[in-house]
DNA sequence: CCAGACGTTGTT
DNA sequence: GTCTGG
DNA sequence: CCAGACGTTGTT
DNA sequence: GTCTGG
């Protein structure tokens, strides 16, 4: 995990799911891949949440090269907090990835299927992530961000052996505050997903290509 | 001291 | 930036 | 995650 | 085979 996820949810239902005053920008998409643009949650000057588009794909402040980023799109919540390219952004800049669905691909033998896995009733969830910003010359900053990945549930583990840490939506704030410097309570919300509606069933090896996108994809297969 | 890495997944 | 390895 | 490229010189 | 790009 986890290189492919969806956002299909229209932008008023973003806005109404998460909390979101201002209007939200995000057209539909069903395959998500990395070094593509991400619906990214965080807070405001204000101290409200608002909804802006990163980069999936880590770029750290210090690298020399954002080609970096290409490697970048998965951080180990088991590692997160230390990792030398990770742990500065866990500490002060964390954020939400916005999805209603993500892609396994399971193996059996050579083969290899895609599943997709999302809630029974379609609602959008929150998948724990950080960011970083680039400093650029002459041209705007660079706005990057990675997904956590952590152990999955009973669900996730029939197709895979990991899976987005999915953030309950009491703990969306105290994930977010950047003044929050309680290292285990943070660390305690990236378990498996808990809940009981997680569904996975297979579908078309059209999602592959990052070059397809479109709801055939998340189609269960005959 | 300077140089070089900084990551995960999956596969063997 | 910060750590590890040479 | 998968797909696609993997190179230089010289010319326009 | 391995790396880059989407």
């Amino acid at each position: 995990m986890c290189g492919r996820y969806t956002l299909t949810a229209p932008a008023e239902v973003l806005s109404e799911v998460f909390e979101i005053e201002e209007p939200v920008n995000w057209t539909p998409r069903y395959n998500i891949a990395p070094t593509q643009e991400a619906a990214v949650l965080g807070l405001n000057h204000q101290g409200g949440r608002s909804i802006g588009g990163m980069k999936w794909g880590l770029v750290p402040s210090w690298a020399k090269d954002p080609s970096i980023g290409n490697r970048m799109i998965n951080a180990r919540a088991e590692t997160v907090a230390e990792k030398p390219a990770y742990r500065s952004s866990f500490k002060k800049r964390r954020c939400l990835l916005l999805a209603d669905g993500f892609y396994e691909w399971k193996k059996a033998g050579s083969v290899k299927q895609p599943y997709y896995l999302s809630l029974q009733d379609h609602r959008p969830f929150a998948i724990a992530g950080i960011w970083s910003r680039w400093r650029r010359e002459e041209q705007d900053d660079l706005l990057t961000c990675s997904l956590i990945t952590t152990s999955p549930n009973s669900v996730a583990a029939e197709v895979h052996d990991r899976m987005p840490a999915i953030l309950q939506a009491e703990d969306f704030n105290a994930w977010l505050d950047p003044a929050n410097d309680d290292t285990q309570a943070l660390l305690a919300m990236l378990g498996p997903y808990s809940g009981e509606d997680l569904q996975a069933f297979a579908v078309s090896t059209l999602v592959n290509s990052p070059k397809n996108d479109t709801p055939q994809l998340i189609e269960r297969l005959a």
